[in-house]
DNA sequence: TAAATAGTGTCTGTCAGACACTATGAC
DNA sequence: GTCATAGTGTCTGACAGACACTATTTA
């Protein structure tokens, strides 16, 4: 680096640019009882003090490696627990969207199993309809970033076992089959899904477990470990 | 809105805060002569003066209406031409990869047919290797974005006409199996390609328009108005 | 026993991949 | 005529979708 770089760099002071407020927000969704659910968090701070938003702030800059660091964090903060699946949706960004100003937010979006977690007090969950629409108005544009956040699910479904992430460590092929059919908004058809899956080789039989539901006993699963999503080259249809 | 709320935001100034940069890259690419190459522009400021980069910048505050404007803006800023295929690949950010500090990027990537392009004098086109990869070192993590980019247009060659954008208004069915050959990195099915490009029906014939080739004549084609991406139910392969 | 859910077998339609073929124009 | 490229016809295999069937457990 030459001595004039050296210069620009000492002298170069942000607080000299106008530049946009740049946030992370998480969508964190999950399945309870045969609906979507998403998690929302009340504000403590202006603006929009006490609406409910999104998981998320700032990035901490002294302390954040990276903005995935930043929607960790923000994750373990708001609701005190490590997310099994995080991925990027995208940047929005206007000088409409907050009332400080030109914002910049980058969107992740989280499955988790709504058994393992603990909700801190200041969070629930709200309802997902099946095309990713809220019944209230949250803060700033909240409302489009869960509907963006859940297309993207839903796209992800047809040919990935994305859904996979929402169930709990042993889960029946019933029940992967309803978390795909509860995401998807329709039917699927029973034996061509238990080929797809079986054939996918991201899931193992246990051997001997088993769980008792209201009539017959099923077989139980685990994802396997050190396998990703899975990509199929046709995708599925429900209904 | 209650009167705290507003004092508030007559008070916030977004000096007071330690807050990241916050810049928008854009990755151009084209096809010429059976390979593909990406946009770089020499730097003219500081940090890495006179290195080659990406086309991009920060956003402009007081003018741009959202990040996509920032991304529009600055390919006609830089390369002169309005863009007719621009898709927001993500954000990147983390406190090394600028060396005025924490640094947050939001890359998008553009096609564009290269016989359509006046290249600025500071610009020149370097050529992308099949896994995404170019021959010399970036400002930046440019390399890195490069690489992202060209993965994301290649797996969507799988499944999507994406590859459309990079021919000139018309074209041949040659062509545009060419095009997708050189971006999938291997050779596609005659008879195969024709059948799956015609059934989408995302072009449309020019009937009595015929090109020249080297040994007999071939129908031209062209893009239909109003007809986005299309997507198949499976994917194509190469080779 | 009936009811309900777990799990299987098999046929069909769609479509990519392979490959052989015909058509046309330059030389 | 040959060569090169444009363009077609047809078989095959993979796999989703439909649907009928069997198996197991509770009440």
């Amino acid at each position: 680096m030459d001595k004039k770089e050296q210069k620009y760099l000492e002298s170069y002071r942000i607080q000299n640019y106008d530049v946009p407020l740049t946030s992370v927000d998480v969508v964190i969704f999950t399945i309870i009882s045969d609906s979507i659910y998403a998690l929302v968090n009340q504000r403590k701070n202006h603006p929009h003090k006490s609406s409910w938003a999104l998981p998320g702030g700032f990035i901490d800059i002294k302390n954040d490696k990276s903005i995935e660091s930043t929607a960790i964090r923000k994750l373990a903060e708001k609701t005190g627990f490590k997310t099994p699946y995080l991925e990027q949706l995208g940047a929005t960004g206007n000088g409409q969207r907050d009332p400080r100003g030109w914002s910049v937010t980058i969107t992740y979006f989280a499955l988790v199993n709504s058994d393992s977690v603990n909700l801190e007090s200041d969070c629930r969950w709200i309802k997902v309809s099946t095309e990713g629409n809220v019944d209230e108005s949250l803060a700033f544009d909240h409302n489009k970033l869960i509907e963006d956040a859940f297309q993207r699910l839903k796209n992800k479904a047809h040919y990935t076992t994305i859904p996979l992430h929402v169930l709990p460590s042993e889960f029946t092929l019933s029940e992967l089959q309803s978390a795909y059919e509860i995401i998807l908004g329709g039917k699927l058809n029973k034996s061509g899904f238990r080929r797809r899956i079986l054939k996918s080789q991201i899931i193992e039989e246990l051997p001997g477990e088993v769980r008792q539901t209201k009539t017959r006993t099923a077989q139980l699963y685990r994802a396997l470990e050190n396998k990703d999503l899975h990509f199929y080259m046709r995708e599925i249809y429900a209904k």
